[in-house]
DNA sequence: TTTCTCACA
DNA sequence: TGTGAGCA
């Protein structure tokens, strides 16, 4: 990990600096962290401590659930990255940057037709979504 | 004053 | 998801 994205996972701030930076209430992004979306530190007061890259993910999280996906889908995202993340230190292989994941999630929109009203994604079961 | 956990007229 | 209680 280089010094740029250790700086990005450094945790430095309090859930209401994150709720202005995120628009989110504290009650969501607790949700999020339960969900496993995010992983924030806690400081010796028990209280929550986020990076940059948790505001970064919780930024992507309000993108997703605009564009109709559910938390199971956004969670599918979030576990296949990490999934990714672990292979590469295994073995040297390519891993899904964030904008492959956008790519993918994309054209799974534009085959099934759309974003608005009844596409699949919106019941979506958490093994279909990238049938 | 802010955040935490828990619980629900 | 919101909100209030009672702590730290």
């Amino acid at each position: 990990m280089g010094e740029k994205e250790l700086r990005r996972s450094l945790s430095v701030f309090p859930i209401g600096t994150v709720m202005k930076l995120t628009d989110l209430t504290a009650r969501k992004i607790r949700y999020y962290e339960e969900q496993g979306l995010i992983h924030p530190e806690r400081n010796e007061g028990n209280r929550r401590m986020y990076s940059l890259n948790d505001v970064d993910v919780l930024l992507e999280i309000k993108d997703y659930l605009t564009e109709g996906v559910n938390m199971a889908g956004i969670k599918r995202l979030y576990e296949l990255k990490e999934h990714e993340k672990a292979d590469r230190l295994k073995a040297t292989q390519h891993v899904l940057t964030d904008d492959d994941v956008r790519r993918i999630l994309r054209s799974e929109f534009q085959a099934v037709g759309g974003l608005d009203g009844d596409n699949p994604y919106q019941n979506f079961d958490g093994s279909h979504i990238f049938r």
